[in-house]
DNA sequence: CATTAGACTTGCAGCCATCGAC
DNA sequence: GTCGATGGCTGCAAGTCTAATG
């Protein structure tokens, strides 16, 4: 259907992204392989296994949440207000538990059969060294220039200066927003009466070419120097790497603090080049169990922000970000932690349950098309594009940050009746990542994006004007619990990319080899891809790479011809011997040749593409388990060391698994 | 009931170590 | 053994979504 527009198109996933229709008969075929639940150890009865703890045990700990899931709402009306115990202490806020509990106790999450723990709280005992912090700014004394003259700078104008002159080669040099939010924070900490008055005629070459040759420096040095260093770092590190929870020693995702730069923003975010400050100890919120020691920090004489005791949540430590004040940065612990993987196999289990509801949700949303109420039909179609294109739900936004948009928050430019009952889209979607695409959309559809696009009565919509005027992300998903517990938009990306992963990879194949099973998979990861639109900027050297291979071929081409020729002529001169050998040699630099096409073509194909998005977030990987084993390909072949690792909940998943 | 704080997931890019071709 | 392409890993930005708040 898709294969032959690659190139320029992106989501160009056709029509049929979303072709589920069917599969009742592999209703639940639940991870049979998890243990007994029921037998599971008690919370922290397991020993200390090092880094890896037992993948068995871990899946144990893990109950299979179709049975909870399931049945289980209306029980729990029982308030879990029993342990009120680690409360009291601690400023203010993050006590917000107690009082709404018994709420969230009631409807949300009704776990635990027998109830042994309070659902809400994630940890029991919590132990770790907190975070590493980023060294000290040591001056280089490299001068700049200022109208050609050299500029004298204290070390803290130096280092802002250094962070200005280490981006000379990106291009965000050439964007105006970042170079004016540049000037504004240097002329600060430049202070009124500085030689340096604009950027125009500041010259940072100086610093750049010293830093490039510090970092030539460093990749010359001795090998043993090297190493040297290398363990010191890590030794440095060493503590910071692992946590204690519960017994369980588990790895911390991002324990090192985010040194000060300069803002990145991507697209054309309104605060980029701004300075991004160091962040002290004084900036940071430690989250630990009670009785645990205190992290320790260089800085002496300050204290952290403050410590808690919240088993309610598993951040290890924050900060408020200084870009953008209420945002903030966490550390926690890693994809291959109970915490993460626990939650992983929620979101697809969830994933797997809306299996059951989508026949029921798609006539729902089609209903509403004809509803006489605006707000309904606009609910109604943006969950049909939500559901077949795959869209991201689309919150509002602020004007400082960068402009773009999900489903819900489009604006009447970015879509276009065509022809045909074709709809075009094109905006810029998160991270600035442009998503093109046209699809074929139910003719009940198009009428009514084409009156959406009009406004309806008064005023018609101008260029800016939201697609969906009457409705936001809160409002669709708020419906969407109505449709199934605990349902939101982002299921619906779990569970399209999933689905569409199962049902190509059980499609008849001819494959034998494990490189040509390894290619179906392939393939049907790039389907999903490009279902999510997960798009990479074309690898640089792309053209020129492409064009080696060209000239390869060409070469063994000729190669081939020549040993063609030698081979006809062995044939002619009844050289039978030499004959056969040449035919062999023929018959190797055919495969060859075919090898380093097939290489190419797929190169060219996925210039754009890439695959590692969904593979990490939104394919289930009991999928990709299950046909490893049944088509007994090497689980390897296609996850590799991180994402055996981060998986390790979905190995034990049978062959015979179906999402 | 709308807004915001807070917590957690998703996403791309760039660096860097490793691997495979010569 | 060298060298460059590949792919893993890290960094951190940018989403989603729910509960708390006023």
């Amino acid at each position: 259907m898709s294969d032959s527009e690659d190139d320029m198109p992106l989501a160009q996933r056709g029509g049929g992204a979303v072709p589920v229709g069917a599969l009742q008969n592999n209703i639940l075929p639940l991870p049979r392989a998890l243990p007994d639940p029921r037998s599971a150890p008690t919370l922290t009865a397991m020993p200390l296994p090092g880094v890896r703890q037992a993948a068995v045990v871990a899946a144990a700990k893990m109950r299979p949440p179709e049975k909870a899931a399931k049945k289980a709402v209306p029980v729990a009306p029982k308030p879990a207000k029993r342990k009120a115990a680690d409360d009291d202490g601690k400023a203010g806020k993050a006590k917000k538990q107690r009082t709404i509990e018994p709420r969230s106790a009631a409807k949300a999450k009704p776990k635990k059969e027998g109830a042994v723990e309070d659902k809400s709280l994630k940890w029991n005992l919590l132990e770790h060294s907190g975070v590493l912090f980023p060294p000290e700014y040591t001056p280089h004394g490299v001068k700049m220039l200022y109208d050609g003259r050299l500029v004298d700078l204290t070390p803290e104008q130096e280092e802002v200066a250094t962070m200005f002159a280490v981006m000379k080669a990106t291009d965000y040099m050439q964007k105006p927003k970042f170079l004016s939010n540049f000037w504004a924070g240097f002329r600060e900490v430049l202070g009124p009466k500085h030689v340096v008055k604009c950027l125009d005629k500041a010259d940072f070459t100086p610093i750049y070419d010293w830093f490039m040759a510090e970092r030539e420096k460093k990749k010359t040095l001795p090998k043993e120097e090297k190493e040297r260093m290398k363990k010191e770092k890590e030794a440095a590190e060493a503590k910071y790497k692992f946590a204690l929870v519960d017994g369980r020693k588990e790895q911390v995702g991002n324990f090192r603090v985010e040194p000060p730069g300069l803002f990145r923003g991507r697209g054309e975010h309104p605060k980029m080049g701004m300075i991004k400050r160091r962040i002290f100890p004084r900036d940071i919120t430690i989250n630990i169990g009670e009785g645990a020691p205190l992290p320790e920090h260089p800085y002496v004489g300050q204290d952290w922000r403050e410590v808690r005791h919240d088993k309610t949540v598993t951040w290890l430590a924050f900060w408020k970000d200084p870009i953008s004040e209420k945002d903030y940065k966490y550390v926690w612990l890693a994809a291959n932690s109970q915490f993460k993987s626990e939650s992983d196999l929620q979101k697809y289990e969830k994933a797997r349950k809306l299996k059951l509801h989508i026949d029921k949700i798609r006539e729902d949303y089609e209903r509403a098309w004809e509803s006489g109420r605006v707000q309904e039909r606009q609910m109604g179609v943006a969950l049909y594009f939500i559901d077949k294109l795959a869209l991201r739900a689309g919150h509002e936004k602020d004007d400082d940050e960068a402009d773009t948009v999900g489903c819900c928050n489009l604006k009447v430019e970015n879509v276009e009746c065509l022809a045909n009952n074709h709809i075009k889209f094109d905006f810029l979607g998160k991270d600035s990542i442009r998503y093109e695409n046209e699809v074929a959309v139910k003719p009940r559809v198009w009428e009514l994006v084409k009156q959406f696009c009009r406004g309806d009565k008064k005023g018609d919509k101008a260029a800016g004007d939201q697609l969906f005027d009457t409705m936001d992300a809160n409002d669709l998903n708020k419906r969407l619990k109505e449709l199934m517990d605990g349902l939101s938009v982002k299921v619906f990306r779990t569970y399209n990319a999933s689905i569409v992963l199962d049902q190509l990879l059980h499609k008849e194949s001819a494959s034998e080899t494990v490189d040509e099973k390894k290619g179906d998979y392939d393939r049907a990861n790039k389907e999903v891809a490009i279902l999510c639109n997960h798009q990479r900027a074309v690898p640089k050297g792309h053209s020129g790479q492409m064009e080696k291979l060209e000239a390869r071929l060409l070469e063994l081409q000729g190669e081939l011809d020549t040993l063609s020729v030698d081979y006809l002529a062995a044939q002619r001169a009844k050289n039978s011997a030499k004959a056969e050998t040449l035919w062999r040699k023929v018959e190797k630099k055919k495969e060859q040749i075919a090898k380093v096409e097939l290489n190419a073509r797929a190169k060219e194909d996925l210039k754009m593409v890439a695959l590692g998005t969904s593979k990490i977030n939104y394919l289930d990987p009991r999928i990709t388990i299950a046909w490893c084993k049944a088509r007994e390909v090497p689980l390897e072949k296609v996850f590799n060391k991180s994402l055996l690792s981060k998986f390790f909940w979905a190995m034990d998943a049978p062959p015979d698994f179906r999402f």
